[in-house]
RNA sequence: GGCACGGUAGCUCAGUGGUAGAGCAGAGGACUCAUAAGCCUUUGGUCGGGUGUUCAAAUCACCUCCGUGCUACCA
């Protein structure tokens, strides 16, 4: 048993079947963020993204291209994998489904449910689309009452398939979701229990026959069918998790990770299938309350269109902003710092560039690099021999380490909630307020003073710390940039720091401070 | 249609009963150590509209208008 406390977050597993765009890559920023602050609080931190490489669409798309779905999945990986390297994600692993640990885990909980008698077989009879391959609800109905011409041909079928009891659980989870935790931001909340009423009743289908579907995983007690969506790519955060596993396997101890502290998912998968199926579940899976995990659901990316209005981001519309140029254009640490800036976690903001662009300019290059250029060429030039010792004190210096002090908690108390922007504005008002510190002691004019040296001494050390500690506080969202700055600071060692023993005073006296050069370049739109 | 979430300064938002706030943008100023950056001052709001409750409403109740989402497997 470890001491530290784990800290297991997971992302949603991305569909295989297009190019992720900003949204994609806002999720996985945001999670990373956090997996990152939580392994700066010193907690044994497992951070799991993937990709859902099953299904219809994919094995249609691929049957177009004319390969195997399992090469169409591979390459359309690739572009997943490039770009979450390409934004510096610190995942620890990656969950495909198509993995063959994956598969057996899938099926030995299959087999499980179905020895519980979670189970059952049962035949249906509906409207189903030839063209679309799917049954046809009385919502597909046009106006008239007919099917639409979309659908192409229209029969009449009956089709037998394997069902779980998804009702059975519909009492426990609306008690489960009323008095957890379990949804993050709480005004969802209300939507997954409205959700819980219209779900209470139906159960729910996870197999297709596989003349229909044969890219997915074979049912271990039915060979004819394949598990459909839920219980193949909702079980990868268990599955990779070492849920079941074999032993000698290379995955995770389960316990030590279990429950899973954050699934960051889209606000637009939260029902049914996250909040719902999921925990019904894992319930029927034999998981108490306290093994339940909790979800985070944010928000969507949307466009700022030129009359103003928010726009939803559609490949229809064709103005999907594609994350991939964004860092070619801005560079990832603009694009992380912006992607989780202007933003409230769980709610919806519009993608604009011209904001992007001051926010970021404002923020980091015009205030945080600036006061660590004007800060570092001071220093060096007055003091050769590094960080004086200090002899002189005064109420402006003795405010803004308080100052220090409070932002720490500040900036904690954010984090700790998800507010990863206001976590963000607390250190931009901090950084300011440094600045205004400098300009009030004009460390430029008591450097003329042979007799105030003791001064000048203190309005530096007062001007290099912040930035030390700030390089701690911001490196979740900019860690490149802030490994940078510990460089100049010749400060590497702030790099294993740990938040509980952030404090003032981590430059210590003797300590000889680099040489400054631009961390942030400030940013133009064409 | 039902349910939910929003509608507060040009922009992004905070403020859930006690004299309207922050940041950015705009305007003016002083300075010069610095990535012309930073700092100081400052202009902007009948808090979507209406009615009610209250000594007192951005804040509570009801009505209404507008936007968005879910209800229906795109993060």
């Amino acid at each position: 048993m470890s001491q530290t406390p784990s800290y297991y977050i997971t992302t949603a597993i991305d569909y295989t079947n297009g190019k992720p765009h900003i949204g994609h890559a806002y999720e996985k920023v945001l999670a990373d963020v956090l997996a990152r602050y939580h392994r700066l609080k010193g907690e044994n931190v497992y951070f799991l993204t993937g990709v859902d490489q099953h299904g219809q669409k994919v094995q249609q798309t691929a049957e177009k291209e004319g390969v195997e779905p399992k090469a169409y999945v591979d390459e359309m990986t690739k572009g997943f994998v490039s770009l979450w390297e390409k934004l510096g994600l610190s995942h620890d692993a990656f969950a495909e489904t198509t993995d063959p640990l994956h598969v057996a885990c899938v099926q030995k909980i299959l087999l499980n449910l179905k020895e519980k008698g979670a189970l059952y077989k049962k035949a249906y009879k509906g409207f189903y689309s030839v063209r679309q391959e799917q049954f046809l609800t009385e919502k597909e109905r046009g106006e008239d009452g007919e099917f639409g011409s979309e659908w192409g041909e229209v029969v009449e079928l009956e089709e037998e398939n394997w069902y779980f009891r998804l009702s059975d659980h519909a009492d426990w989870l609306r008690e489960f979701v009323t008095t957890s935790d379990f949804i993050f931001p709480e005004f969802r909340k209300t939507e997954v229990l409205n959700a819980i009423e219209k779900a209470a009743d139906t159960d729910l289908c996870i197999s297709r026959p596989k003349n229909r579907l044969h890219w997915g995983i074979e049912l271990p007690f039915d060979k004819e069918y394949v598990t459909y969506v839920w219980f193949d790519a909702l079980i990868n955060y268990i599955s990779f998790a070492g849920y079941e596993k074999e032993a000698g396997s290379d995955l995770p101890n389960f316990n030590d990770l279990w429950p899973a502290n954050a699934h960051v998912i889209g606000k637009d998968i939260m029902v049914p299938s996250h909040s719902i199926y999921w925990p019904a579940m894992l319930h029927a899976m034999g998981f108490s309350n306290e093994e339940m995990p909790q979800l985070i659901v944010h928000g969507w990316w949307n466009l700022k269109a030129s009359d103003g209005k928010s726009e939803k981001i559609s490949k229809s519309l064709g103005n999907v902003v594609d994350p991939v140029e964004l860092i070619e254009q801005f560079g990832v640490e603009a694009t992380r710092y912006y992607l989780v800036r202007d933003i409230v976690t769980g709610r919806d903001s519009d993608f604009d560039p011209e904001r992007f662009v001051d926010l970021y300019n404002k923020e980091l290059p015009k205030t945080l690099g600036n006061l660590l250029n004007r800060s570092l060429g001071m220093l060096r030039k007055n003091f050769t021999e590094g960080i004086p010792v200090l002899s002189h004190d005064d109420e402006e210096s003795s405010a803004l380490r308080s100052l220090a002090t409070e932002l720490i908690a500040k900036y904690r108390d954010a984090m700790d909630k998800n507010d990863v922007p206001t976590a963000l504005k607390e250190i931009y008002s901090f950084l300011s307020q440094c600045n205004a510190y400098a300009d009030k002691k004009e460390p430029w004019v008591l450097a003329k003073d042979e007799t105030k040296r003791d001064q000048l001494a203190t309005v530096l050390c007062h001007l290099v710390e912040p930035v030390a500690l700030v390089s701690v506080l911001l490196s979740p969202v900019v860690p490149t940039a802030c490994k940078r700055i510990q460089e100049q600071l010749k400060a590497e060692f702030l790099a294993d720091i740990n938040l509980d023993d952030l404090r003032w005073g981590l430059l210590e006296s003797g300590h000889e401070v680099g040489k400054a050069k631009p961390v942030f370049p400030q940013i133009a739109l064409d």
